[in-house]
DNA sequence: TTATTATTTTTGGTTAGCCAAAAACATTAT
DNA sequence: ATAATGTTTTTGGCTAACCAAAAATAATAA
């Protein structure tokens, strides 16, 4: 259907755009991509005459109904493809990123579609990045690093992006085991660690940790 | 390491040649590669400099040990694929090849072992092809279409290509199952139907059949 | 061996995707 | 409002992969 080249255009300014229609600039696009953005000015004129994007000069770019669709297509197998890296073959989740990049751009809805069944149909990845159905309707959730997270906030644990034995010891340690409901007591204004109840227990967890788990916000 | 382009001429001459370093010509290529001679041309004197191939104007192309390294990991890739979209995901024997025409470009090494280890590093792909190790090594073996045998011949049956609920109730019918050893009697002359000795009771097996049943000549 | 046919190579030309340098345009700070 | 800075566009150029048409070679048949 298209080449590797504008699907990477796509899912970018999709994804510099945060996934509503804002509007993405060259430089933007430029820095991601790795190209200079004499390339870029080339390269969304093109898209605009594909119909993916509305180009305006010297304003931005923005993603069309079409472009849209498409780049939901791109991210869909590209989360799929993680997920399935991650839970079927056993890759640590520092290595499925850069072997997806490759992957997405497979197109073979069946294969897409025999991935996700075998995966139990999943509406998110590991991360906790929504996987856009084959409509590319996303499911809206709440999830959020644990580093994200307020005082007050009732939160529940529902994945890890680091899987290090390390990581999963220091876990286990502190009983922070997914599914389990956390409530954040304080965060401490000079090093960002988090004081938070979990399981009747009050655990203080480090910034760099708090980055590494995801939690839906209650 | 490679263009896509470049994996395809090396897979391309690699079949052509039969395996071993035999010359292929340039309009054979071409009509492999769906491409122009004069493009084979182009390419071949490129393949040359990037010492993948032997080529000598007006003659003909052969592998070099560099280049038949390459297209053995591009035929591995290829295979393994094949053999994982059809045993662990369920693909049909006839969907497989050109899912894998795809996947076969995907270069890590670490993606194909954990694939084969899946499937248990199978030496051979459920069409009888060999799938060559991380080497490079093929396994020798003897197997042929059962279309193929010739009378007398003594075999075993391996698999088959056809994986049809029609093809498959045909087998059970007739008592074919994997691992069964059968021998050749007779060949009609009219039609090419087989007359086989299986599990001591005697069955005739049409041509279109004998194309889809893999067996190792003994 | 000469004519015919097939294959190969050369030449000139295309498109996609990139870059470098310079010019045009916007934005921001003073 | 003007200068300084940042961003965008234009222009000219490059490489990989392709094609078409013509010229050169090789192979085959008469």
């Amino acid at each position: 259907m298209q080449s590797e080249t504008i699907e990477n255009y796509l899912k970018t300014i999709y994804h510099l755009s945060g996934g509503n229609g804002t509007i993405v600039n060259n430089k933007q696009l430029a820095d991601k991509l790795n190209v200079i953005p004499a390339t870029v000015t080339e390269a969304v004129k093109k898209l605009h005459d594909l119909k993916f994007v509305i180009y305006e000069k010297s304003y931005g770019t923005r993603l069309t109904a079409l472009g849209s669709k498409t780049a939901l297509s791109i991210v869909r197998r590209h989360r799929i493809w993680e997920t399935y890296l991650a839970n079927e073959l056993g890759f640590g989740w520092d290595e499925v990123h850069e072997i997806a990049e490759e992957l997405e751009h497979i197109k073979n809805d069946k294969l897409i579609r025999k991935l996700s069944e075998k995966l139990g149909n999943p509406s998110f990845d590991p991360h906790g990045d929504p996987i856009p159905d084959e409509k590319g309707k996303i499911q809206k959730s709440n999830f959020i690093k644990l580093s994200e997270a307020k005082v007050k906030y009732n939160c529940k644990i529902m994945g890890v992006t680091d899987h290090s034995t390390a990581f999963l010891k220091y876990l286990e340690k502190h009983e922070l085991i997914i599914g389990a409901s956390i409530s954040i007591k304080i965060i401490e204004e000079f090093d960002n660690s988090i004081v938070l109840v979990c399981q009747k227990k009050e655990v203080s967890i480090s910034p760099k940790a708090a980055e590494s788990i995801i939690v839906e916000a209650l």
